[in-house]
DNA sequence: GCAAAAGTGTTGGTTGTACACCCATGA
DNA sequence: TCATGGGTGTACAACCAACACTTTTGC
């Protein structure tokens, strides 16, 4: 067995990428191939560097794992239990992502044996205290979605009504009724409608519309209420 | 002038205490008497143990200052630029506490030679990056209160209808109306009418209202809304 | 022709907003 | 008696929630 390394007060980033398959609400984990919680799944995440700022931080252990960048995340909470790390005093500050789970192949990186898109009715018991981070990642998400569409992330750039009500319902946990929903997006006014329509499908194709973040800004601008 | 002191990988709490005098929010700071930022107007806050929670810390904080245990407090960010704080690489987070400001004395500290509530109209230039920590803290604080009704916290036991609109128009910066706030207020129905008055007022006395705490946890439990 | 999803309006209830007057009290 | 805030109701507009049928397409 490892010599057990003991830290100081040193700090980490966690991550809770999120991803939609068009049904369900996804979370990126990696299962981990050494001490502590060898082969236990876990947030992906890393210590911070001393000269590296906490947003970088978490930038670098996206980019690792999905080779993105330019990605939605947001700080939202940070951990710091005296016991949280076995190794040390190790606290962690939380960040979530959304991105579009179509656009890559996750890889694993050097401290991951395994990595993969656990959806959020099959999160197993995960190490160190990571089932707490990611609960409050889903809490944050709910009410983030409420203030601010930033759901569209997760999507294609060229999405659906049906769609984007499915991420909605998936995010929020609930139905949402069709010609409500439409009703009420679309008058928030910054969907473009395409003259493009989904093709190959076995039913009426149905338009694409894509996310109009000019016109988001112009209104975001001056205040806005994303309720549903 | 003191030999620079390097740290390494530390981190810190900031606390930023807010209390309501009447008519206007006020914030906690000290005038710190000590380099870096001496004579700097900035937020309470201190280091954190090896073995203390970051809580507790926060915790720990208020109580020097102010002597008040079990107070509402809530972490809502963490600050870690890697060069916010001249001695060193050391994050700081952030918590906000609701204190009732007519309830007690504020003392100064050791690191600090003075300190006060400052309302949020003259808030000088702060040490460190606590402009930017403030500010968190309120836009985060407007946001609470119309999610849960954490306002009460800055009142007395008892207080008055025209009382807490006032809070509540100090808070989110906007004038609310008298008659829409009482019947909107009183509909929530987790405040408890008491058949005491005001006394040695130059006017009609009004009633007094304590928070019922048991009734909304009751109600809180099956969600609820506080917009005004 | 069938299965699947697209697209489309109306109604009733609830909630939000704007607004003005008389009352009680202490100075 | 005056100044200050307490206490009260209504009408209109906006928004929300519930609900069903016809159309298009690929198989």
């Amino acid at each position: 067995m490892k010599e057990q390394l003991k830290l100081h007060s040193v700090f980490s980033v966690d991550c809770v990428i999120f991803g939609f398959d068009g049904e369900e609400i996804k979370v990126l984990l990696i299962e981990r191939g050494e001490e502590p919680y060898k082969n236990y799944f876990a947030l992906p995440g890393d210590l911070v560097k001393e000269d590296e700022d906490l947003e970088t931080a978490a930038g670098s252990v996206l980019q690792s794992l999905t080779g993105l960048k330019d990605i939605y995340m947001e700080q939202y909470y940070t951990f710091g239990k005296v016991n949280r790390h076995p190794l040390g005093r190790i606290i962690t500050v939380a960040y979530y992502a959304l991105v579009n789970l179509h656009e890559f192949q996750p890889k694993a990186s050097s401290f991951a044996k395994g990595i993969g898109w656990v959806s959020l009715a099959n999160i197993p018991s995960l190490g160190f205290d990571h089932n707490a981070i990611l609960e409050k990642a889903i809490e944050r998400l709910k009410w983030r979605v409420t203030v601010k569409p930033v759901g569209f992330e997760l999507l294609n750039n060229k999405f659906t009504l049906r769609q984007i009500r499915k991420l909605y319902e998936a995010i929020l946990e609930k139905n949402l009724d069709k010609r409500n929903f439409r009703r009420k997006i679309l008058k928030m006014d910054f969907l473009l409608p395409l003259e493009e329509k989904q093709k190959n499908v076995a039913h009426k194709a149905a338009r694409l519309y894509q996310f109009d973040y000019a016109r988001y800004k112009e209104l975001s601008a001056k205040g806005y209420n994303f309720d549903f």
